[in-house]
DNA sequence: TTATCGATGGTA
DNA sequence: ACCATCGATAAA
């Protein structure tokens, strides 16, 4: 009864990136596929923050790969990385701007989980979904494929920490735009 | 416990 | 040639 079942709007994605990645931990995402339908809470994120951010895909302009995150915000962003695995990010601001949030962790609110419910690594968090690039550019603001539910939370406290793997982000590699649930509760 | 390294393929 | 990774293995 508690529960917001509501998809996030867009509204809630054109805000700024940082402030989206940290408003989105706590949230729920949600994945149907067929049949099955997975939900988890997003429990780490980092902010991409458009083509001046040189960690983000966008700093090497508009090609067919990042054109998604130029599109409008409320969209799904994914790639393949490393040839095995997929990552999941959400469009944000205002169309044009190429900016995104990547999952990079969720924790399972199913019962079958139990015991190793928490999710960390946005390859892994993919491969929890089944998200693949067919996901690539789809709508999350509507109840369709792949959208996210509002905090089940009331409180949230978290940390944040420099961005995973990007060494060759050069003043932008120590931005702390890495956002970590802390409270278990 | 931390460190290293191979798998594997899209992108530019 | 480069990677926004993971899991197995080795070293300590």
């Amino acid at each position: 009864m508690t529960r917001n079942k509501k998809a996030l709007g867009v509204k809630f994605y054109e805000k700024d990136t940082l402030a989206v990645a940290r408003e989105l931990l706590g949230c729920v995402v949600c994945v149907k596929r067929g049949e099955t339908l997975r939900r988890a809470e997003i429990i780490e994120t980092e902010a991409y923050c458009g083509e001046s951010d040189l960690a983000c895909h966008a700093s090497k302009g508009r090609t067919k790969r990042t054109e998604v995150m130029f599109g409008p915000a409320g969209r799904a962003y994914v790639y393949m990385i490393y040839g095995m695995y997929f990552c999941l990010n959400f469009v944000t601001e205002k169309e044009g701007s190429a900016c995104a949030v990547l999952i990079r962790g969720v924790r399972s609110l199913h019962g079958e989980d139990n015991g190793a419910p928490e999710i960390r690594g946005p390859g892994k968090t993919c491969r929890f979904f089944g998200i693949d690039k067919s996901f690539n550019g789809l709508d999350i603001t509507k109840k369709d494929k792949i959208w996210v539910e509002g905090k089940t939370r009331e409180k949230i406290d978290f940390k944040t920490d420099k961005r995973v793997g990007i060494d060759y982000a050069g003043e932008y590699k120590d931005k702390p735009w890495r956002f970590i649930l802390v409270n278990s509760v």
